[in-house]
DNA sequence: CAGCATCCCAAACGATACTG
DNA sequence: CAGTATCGTTTGGGATGCTG
């Protein structure tokens, strides 16, 4: 699909497969995920219920782009009824520190967002004026 | 907003503003973006041209949303026909190393992403029949 | 418990035309 | 050049009901 093969990723290009792989781990509940797994495994409606806001759906569905593309290990016990865990895989633990430092970042800078947006919003008011 | 102005920031209850800011910086658009912002000051039809698949639309509405959030500083010069430049703002700067780890990542282990997604359609498919 | 299948709606997006 | 405005379509996602 990359049209140059032999040239380092380009994740600017449309095709570049590292779009595909950005598209996925820039995403707000691959975030959220992954900074819950770094702390330990964690079973499937653990996880939709320390979520707010995740329908059962879109966990699902993120949860398997992620065992699929190899972050995170699925592992099924044979109990009754089923018991399922899902822990960061070796590829997804290099990531998980990356992530969290977002998770980070707008705990540490919220104020100053907030802050910035109420500013942007005042000054948009008043030229409206 | 927060119910619970006292206590820390958690982005995992979705009334937190953290929860809002991480919905914007965990983009793949913001990420691109601040990516090349990074390097240097870009023109608008710059970033357009740079980043394939973006569209106008979409990118007027990121850099707008960035520049409110406090990201990015957005300036015009009067000449014939207007100049506008967009920069990494102080706030900005804080955020984009942390950003710029996730396309290194991508272009660091797309080799492992598409093995693994190919091992797991291999497994599907072996699975289905 | 851990999902999948279906229906349905709202938001996102691309394309196009237009403006200071 | 750097956008805004509108429109039609596509997609994402919620709600619900069902299953091993």
């Amino acid at each position: 699909m990359n049209p140059n093969p032999s040239m380092a990723p380009n994740p600017y290009s449309r095709q570049c497969p590292t779009r595909l792989v950005l598209d996925r781990i820039a995403d707000k509940w691959t975030v959220l995920i992954m900074g819950l797994l770094r702390q330990r495994p964690w079973r499937f409606n653990a996880l939709l219920r320390e979520i707010d806001g995740l329908s059962q759906k879109v966990l699902s569905q993120t949860l398997k782009r992620m065992e699929r593309d190899g972050l995170v290990h699925r592992e099924a016990f044979p109990t009754v009824p089923v018991t399922v865990e899902y822990s960061l895989s070796a590829l997804g633990e290099t990531l998980a520190g990356s992530v969290n430092v977002l998770i980070e970042w707008s705990e540490t800078h919220i104020k100053a967002v907030v802050a910035a947006q109420q500013a942007y919003d005042a000054r948009q008011s008043g030229a409206r004026q």
